[in-house]
RNA sequence: GGACAGGUGGCCGAGCGGCUAAUGGCAACAGACUGUAAAUCUGUCGCUCCUUGCGAGCUACGGAGGUUCGAAUCCUCCCCUGUCCA
C-alpha cells in the first residue's frame, strides 16, 4: 500500500527551499494516483563537470526522496545546453565535448550518482535527443513563445544588464531550451537549485503554451561551500568531492565553522530539525562539546559515500594525526628530484618546489623563512639542508608531508 | 554608422612620465593561539639565479607599434566591453 498523497506530500516537502505550486503539487500527485501513474520528476545536470560534490547531492537526495514515494525520476544529462554554457565565466569559452567526452563523462556520473539514486527508477536522458535535432526555423519558432522582456526578468540577466556587464545573445536561450526540455519529456516535476528558480519556471510557461499540465518547480537550498559563505563549488574550491577518500571527506568537514556544521546536518543527513535543534541545546548548555557533534556529522557524511567503518576509521585516524599530531600514515614517497643536490646537501628551496610542496622556489623561500618547513622533525631555516648520514626526508611544509627516498 | 566612457596582479580597485613588482581591500599561504571551528595577532603574497642580500636579472598594467635617457602613465592603429544616438 503506497503512502497517500496528503502522506507523500508531507514527505516530499520536508527539506525544499520552495515548491511551485504546492497546491499544484498536491492536485498532481492526486491525478497521476487516480491514473496509477507516477509522477516524472526531472532534474537536468550539465556534463561538462561530471564531478559531484556534496552540494549536488542535496538535490540528489530530495530526488531520492521522489524514487521512495514510487515516482519516476529522470536524469537528464544537458549535452546541448552545455554547449550554451551556464551564463556565468563568459571568458572561459568552453572547448566543445566530443561525443566521447559525453559518454565518458555520463559514465562518471552514473557512478557517482547511483550512490544516492536508485538505477531501478532512474530514466537518464539527453537534450540532444531533441535539441540536436531542431533546425533554425524550429528554434525561432520556441524564441518567438517566449519575450525579451520576461527573460530580462531573470535576476542574473537584470543585474548583469544593468551593471553593464555583457550579456551574449546565446545566454538568453539557456532557459528556453531547458524550459523545453520539460516540454519535451512532459514533466510533472522540475528540480534544481534555488539558483535555477527561473529557468524552472520558463519550464512551466512553455509547456502551458504547448497544452501540457504546467509542472511543478521544487528548488533545494544551495549549500554553503566550506567557507560557509559562497556556494559550494569546484571552481571555488570549497568543496567535498563525493568521491573523496574518507580521510580527506572528514578532515574537511573538520574544518567547517560551527554554524556551519547544523546547516550540513540539516541537509545532508536524515536527522530531523527538532534533533539539530536539541543539539544546539545542549552546546549552548555546555553538555556537548561542538568538536563532539563535528564528529558525529563527519561520521554521518563518511558513512553515506563510504562505509560505517571507512567513518569510524577516519575518525580515529585524524585524532591521531591531527589532535595527537603524529606522523600521518599515508604520506607520499617520491625520489630525490635531478639538480637539488649541492656540495654540502640539498637546495631546501629547489627541492621543496620540484616535489610540489611549494608553488615556485620563491613561494617555498618564503615558506621556509616563514619557519613552516620541518625535515625529520627539525624547522628548517637554512637554505642547504645536510644529507649526511640519512636514507631518507620526512618533509612536512604546513599540513603537507612528503617522503623523499635517498637511495 | 556616429558620439562618449572604460579594459591594471586570483577578484575589487588606486596610480596617470622616473621614488612602482605597482597604495588599499578581499581571497590565499605560513606562524602564534585553539577544538586543523570562530575571532584575534604576526609575516608573506610575479618568476629565476646566486655568495639568501634592505642582492642581481627577467617578465607584468587588453594587443601591436611609436615618442622619450626613462611609459601602466603621452601618441597612433587594432581588439574587447558598456552607455547614448541612428
Amino acid at each position: 500500500m503506497p503512502p497517500s498523497p496528503e502522506e507523500q506530500l508531507t514527505y516530499l516537502r520536508k527539506g525544499l527551499a520552495e515548491v511551485i505550486r504546492e497546491e499544484d503539487l498536491r492536485e498532481r500527485l492526486l491525478l497521476r494516483a487516480r491514473e496509477g501513474k507516477p509522477l516524472r520528476v526531472k532534474a537536468g545536470f550539465d556534463p561538462t563537470a561530471p564531478d559531484l560534490h556534496l552540494g549536488h547531492t542535496v538535490l540528489l537526495r530530495k530526488m531520492k526522496h521522489f524514487q521512495d514515494m514510487g515516482h519516476q525520476v529522470i536524469f537528464l544529462i544537458g549535452d546541448s545546453t552545455a554547449m550554451i554554457g551556464d551564463p556565468t565565466g563568459r571568458n572561459a569559452t568552453r572547448p566543445p565535448l566530443t561525443r566521447e567526452d559525453i559518454e565518458a563523462n555520463t559514465e562518471t556520473y552514473k557512478n557517482q550518482v547511483f550512490k544516492i539514486l536508485n538505477p531501478e527508477k532512474t530514466e537518464v536522458r539527453f537534450n540532444s535527443e531533441w535539441l540536436g535535432k531542431m533546425g533554425y526555423e524550429e528554434i525561432v519558432r520556441l524564441c518567438a513563445r517566449y519575450t525579451v522582456a520576461r527573460l530580462l526578468e531573470r535576476d542574473d540577466f537584470s543585474k548583469r544588464y544593468a551593471a553593464g556587464v555583457p550579456i551574449s545573445m546565446h545566454e538568453l536561450l539557456y532557459p528556453l531550451a531547458q524550459g523545453y526540455d520539460s516540454v519535451a519529456l512532459e514533466c510533472d516535476v522540475e528540480m534544481g537549485g534555488t539558483d535555477q528558480k527561473f529557468n524552472l519556471l520558463v519550464g512551466r510557461e512553455l509547456q502551458r503554451d504547448f497544452g501540457q499540465l504546467p509542472q511543478i518547480v521544487a528548488t533545494s537550498p544551495l549549500l554553503e561551500g566550506l567557507d560557509g559563505e559562497k556556494k559550494m563549488s569546484k571552481s571555488l574550491g570549497n568543496y567535498i568531492g563525493i568521491t573523496e577518500s574518507p580521510e580527506v571527506m572528514f578532515r574537511k568537514i573538520m574544518q567547517i565553522s560551527d554554524s556551519l556544521m547544523f546547516r550540513y546536518y540539516e541537509l545532508l543527513t536524515d536527522t530531523s530539525m527538532s534533533e539539530i535543534a536539541a543539539m544546539q541545546e545542549k552546546i549552548a548548555r555546555g553538555e556537548l562539546h561542538p568538536m563532539n557533534a563535528k564528529i558525529e556529522l563527519g561520521k554521518l557524511v563518511v558513512a553515506d559515500f563510504h562505509s560505517v567503518s571507512d567513518a569510524a576509521a577516519a575518525a580515529d585516524q585524524f585524532n591521531r594525526v591531527v589532535r595527537q599530531k603524529e606522523i600521518p600514515p599515508d604520506i607520499a614517497v617520491v625520489p630525490l628530484p635531478d639538480g637539488v643536490r649541492t656540495e654540502a646537501g640539498v637546495h631546501v628551496d629547489k627541492l621543496l618546489a620540484k616535489i610540489g610542496l611549494a608553488e615556485s622556489v620563491a613561494d617555498a623561500g618564503r615558506k621556509r623563512k616563514a619557519g613552516a618547513i620541518q625535515i625529520n622533525g627539525q624547522k628548517v631555516s637554512e637554505l642547504v639542508f645536510s644529507l649526511a648520514g640519512l636514507s631518507e626526508l620526512l618533509i612536512q611544509a604546513g599540513k603537507n608531508w612528503r617522503r623523499v627516498n635517498l637511495s
